[in-house]
DNA sequence: AGTCCATATTGGTCTTACCAATTTGCCGCG
DNA sequence: CGCGGCAAATTGGTAAGACCAATATGGACT
């Protein structure tokens, strides 16, 4: 971690918990690298970096704050971190955009499918449908099944964003207390019912699975923040 | 534009045309300050901003290349860019992309409307059935429209995302020529189905006027792209 | 009260310098 | 010939100082 990707952090932050209006603006360069110790260029960097955030404009005369709404989706996993625990509601959205993307993948995946890959998927499905039990050694397969579907949509808008929220997300949540875990049942019907849909090239029913399956993901999660 | 902004560009574009392999390492920061004629703190600011990019990994010892595929989103752009002509498979990409995030607006959207949003959106359509002829005009309005329901719909995450594509695709394809038109006749239907959907409060209704939408969009596009 | 201009401030850029970590390349050993 | 190990060169990280052009500020003047 280099100064200037603490100093980055640290006025991110700030900006993100609403410390500054937008349209104000930042205290010069010179009197940040005052305030943090640090020199002038690693300021520099760091604004260099918040800017790409889209958290703020720089220009001669100073660096004015815009409003979260235009940010860069970057913001969202430093958003999430800002309370001792993820925002409840932000986790929800988390979670509901997961579970579009993971229909699109679907119903893109499913109807272009090779044999080989069909008989990938239902192995890696197989394997899953062993393993309901501890949700710890689930969740990578899951994971794993998904990005299957992810490389045979072959859409890379679709693949950076998923890759880019996954990134910030799993990272903040996996820090909970405790673990939220689905009923095995549950998981039995989400692989079943995959497997049901990829057998019968069904993308509509792979879907269908995927979204039950997040809707009660994302009641248990609620359950689970609203306890903590 | 600044020399940081400026070097970032040309290096950005020089590895999304795969003239590094991954893994590889970058010149150094001394050498590119000489091949560019500038000082080592504005490339060490332009590394720092490929860096935000998750193109590179800048680490003691030197910077490395990454996989395309965990890039920040923010390449599509520079991607579209990068041609004469924008790639015609990512563009239809996107425009599928975009399917699906209108479809995911408007289905959580519609369910949790207001008398008075839902009067707001009606009267949006009905200034835009008088426009159906005008490209130029209807755009804008069919673009209002779609962000009254992303307030409406209040996801943080789907809106930074669909702000974030917008703003990256948008800006690169008004430059083709000629600008693909729709029918009126296609038209029509888009906003009398989503009228339809709206009044009765049938989200899917309304993204089902969308996907078609999206759907004779793609293959006009796809078309203009062919013959550019 | 409004306008205009001099001044101070701010970002943009360059130079030079030093440190610590890594990489490189050479040497000697097995 | 290969391989381990050590010293030197290279590389990124950071700092301090300086100058310019564009902007913002404040006061003088009308």
């Amino acid at each position: 971690m280099t100064r200037s990707h603490e100093i980055a952090g640290v006025l991110r932050d700030e900006i993100l918990r609403g410390q500054f209006r937008p349209g104000e603006r930042l205290p010069s360069e010179r009197d940040l690298a005052a305030r943090f110790g640090a020199s002038r260029g690693a300021v520099r960097e760091a604004l260099s970096q918040i800017e790409q955030l889209r958290l703020i404009d720089i220009q001669p005369g100073g660096a004015r704050i815009k409003e979260v709404n235009d940010a860069s989706i970057a913001v969202l996993g430093p958003l999430l971190g800002l309370g001792s625990v993820p925002d409840a509601g932000l986790v929800d959205q988390f979670l509901d955009t997961f579970s579009a993307l993971a229909r699109f993948t679907a119903t893109r995946a499913i109807p272009r499918i090779t044999e080989m890959q069909r008989t990938d998927l239902l192995a890696q499905l197989d394997a899953m449908a062993d393993d309901l039990g501890s949700v710890e050694s689930l969740q990578p397969k899951m994971r794993a099944f998904l990005l299957t579907l992810d490389r045979i949509a072959d859409n890379l808008v679709v693949r950076l964003i998923s890759n880019d929220l996954q990134a910030q997300f799993v990272e903040r949540m996996l820090l909970l207390h405790p673990r939220p875990s689905l009923k095995p049942e549950s998981l039995q019907a989400l692989v079943s019912g995959m497997r049901l849909g990829v057998e019968n090239g069904d993308g509509e029913g792979v879907a269908a699975a995927l979204d039950t399956h997040f809707l009660s993901m994302r009641a248990l999660v609620a359950q689970a923040l609203a306890s903590a």
